[in-house]
DNA sequence: CAATAATCGAGACGGTACGTCACGTCTTCTT
DNA sequence: AAGAAGACGTGACGTACCGTCTCGATTATTG
């Protein structure tokens, strides 16, 4: 059966050797219905009222069919939002750390508080009780962006602008957590004016200077 | 009806003027029965797959009984996990900002990390499809702590040891932010020497000093 | 406990020896008010679909009043419906058998066309899974009118009307099983013609005379 | 859906047009275990204990299957009911209207005092509040032998044993409204030397004849 | 006049069954 | 072989009543 986690950790499906395998081949119009209707329904419901029921049947299609290509809910969530994943999210690169930086974490301001935001506050809540849904959650979106955020910093460091022993995890989990704190947890207060508080923060430091 | 939320925010319940409510009197063994099952099984299942019904049997109580006193499963999670709210997340005194914050933080990374982690887990991340869920899990847990941080970093700045200007809600967002990425979104490296990383990035900056 | 079944076959509970029973006394109006909350909820809804609980509410009083002074719902039932019963069932004297049997007959008709004719549709048809409930009203109605018909129809034998080796009881059942069959089953065609013709055909038969 | 009234007043459920129904079939044993453990728990409990859930368990079916195909426990006990109908209520052809009517009510006494009573009893029972079990029980039960029934009298009257003018349907009512006094109201004496003395009174009168 | 006692209303209690919904599997015919 | 359709057994949902209980308040008789 193809459902294995391959098929959810990568897009491959086909073997590639020459041979096609017999019979009906799977159809791309159920497989891009069934995407459209979980990433609708997700929006509308938050992941835990989500049912398979309800977007096979908003689909169009057999509830076998789901159930045949994805092994549950959240891999079929998370397979659905990586494909309609952005180009908007990509790091710039205009000479300077904080720029760069600071320009990506507005565009995420902007994915979060729209109507995507509540796709991804889906995924991060659902995955706090799907192990798996958080995995493909880093996997899919989290870690291609963050892959740009070390050559951005990296850019930093060899432009003089930060030291050279700075920890990149540390430093953009601090940053970007601060966006999850208040996207998550306190549900206000996240702007572009916060970007540009956090960055200072961040960079500066809150010490007094001597 | 007592069931508004209401009382979940605050724990008030008696009307405490003269007269007592007519009929047979809320049963407190029941209630903190079912606070013990709810968490026993929060662990033990995780916040989706945790049934009111299983709750109900494991506490030897009606499952109307249950209904009648909470709206739903999110509520009664929250008002459990509230009673067992702790003292040990207290900021010390002991004359450092750095000294207090710190040790409070890693006060927060051992619960996190313990078995009331799964519960703090599965309170944000229910949070995430349940507005009331979330705002009981910032009255209930977070506040309490917040003001008690308010007064800690306060009294830095009274000490010169922060400057007079410095955001606190900022302040405080990007340094627990930093944990809660950790802990609700990359699942690793939620340590206490993360905190003291975490610290010495917040409070001293990141770039470079000139 | 008063409410044993001597309460339902008699409505004897005082002891009527001179000494009253300490304690408050049974409240007349909390006994009125269910009788008549029963009969109106009784023919709102059937049998099967009256509860208790919606009978104390209706009668603003307590379920536990209710239980006190009745065991089950049936003989609750029983005893407002036999309270309400009525003097128009009664039989007259006219002279004639025939228009003494008729005339009731004609009474009783209009009893079950009308409102009232629910509550005797909920007796019988609720009895059919409770023996104490056809019971009473066979004790409470059915009875104290037959014996009734037993003396009309006596009279008509003395007067020569009536065979002397008449089957009293073959008879009545006949005409009023013929009522009972378009009233309880047939649903249709209940009316002072239609007891015209019963008593035709009993009395003279539905053989062709020779 | 098939599971409204039209399945219960006529046995038809395929639609015979060429096209069978997409999707899995109805499962015929999950039909007949349901109709089974009906008929068992009835005589058993009794109507209003019925409960849909214990035939379910009993007969080792979803609730829902049940939920699928009947309205109400009052369809499903008819419809196991008159699939049990009985080959031996059929009117015999004697060559005598009196004997022919007589043996089919002999045997339709033998049915009432049977186990098969308690359902009768439940049906007619559970009619009085329930239009469409009353319906269901004249339509699937009553109304076939109904025919025959006249067809019996029609044979007398053609024979010259019954007048031109015989009102069918009060005759009927009449003989068979005194078995069912006895059965459903009065609770005793139904016997087969009572159906003699009904037949003798219908047929001759009571009256005393000059 | 106080003490005693049974009633009253109110309403919470542990239960049971309700009728619905979604689960994930299956069985049919069609493509 | 995959498609849609939809029935299947399972099990939790949230609701309604069951009959019992525990309250304070009320209303009588008894000492």
């Amino acid at each position: 059966m193809p459902q294995t986690y391959a098929s959810v950790e990568s897009a491959e499906e086909k073997p590639s050797n020459g041979k096609r395998t017999p019979g009906r081949p799977r159809s791309e119009d159920a497989r891009k219905a069934i995407h459209r209707s979980t990433l609708r329904l997700l929006q509308e419901t938050g992941f835990p009222d989500l049912s398979i029921e309800a977007i096979a049947a908003d689909a169009d299609v057999g509830k076998a069919t789901v159930y045949r290509w994805w092994p549950n809910k959240a891999s079929l969530v998370a397979e659905a939002f990586s494909r309609s994943a952005d180009e908007e999210l990509r790091f710039p690169n205009t000479g300077s750390v904080r720029d760069d930086v600071g320009i990506q974490m507005k565009h995420l301001v902007r994915v979060l508080r729209g109507r995507r935001g509540r796709i991804v506050a889906a995924l991060i809540g659902g995955g706090q009780s799907d192990p798996e849904l958080i995995q493909a959650f880093r996997d899919r979106f989290m870690m291609p962006r963050r892959q740009e955020a070390y050559q951005t910093l990296r850019r930093g460091i060899s432009r003089g602008e930060l030291p050279e022993d700075l920890d990149l995890d540390l430093t953009l989990d601090t940053l970007y957590g601060s966006l999850y704190m208040r996207f998550l947890i306190r549900q206000t207060g996240l702007s572009d004016d916060y970007v540009d508080k956090v960055m200072a923060l961040v960079f500066d430091g809150a010490a007094k200077r001597e």
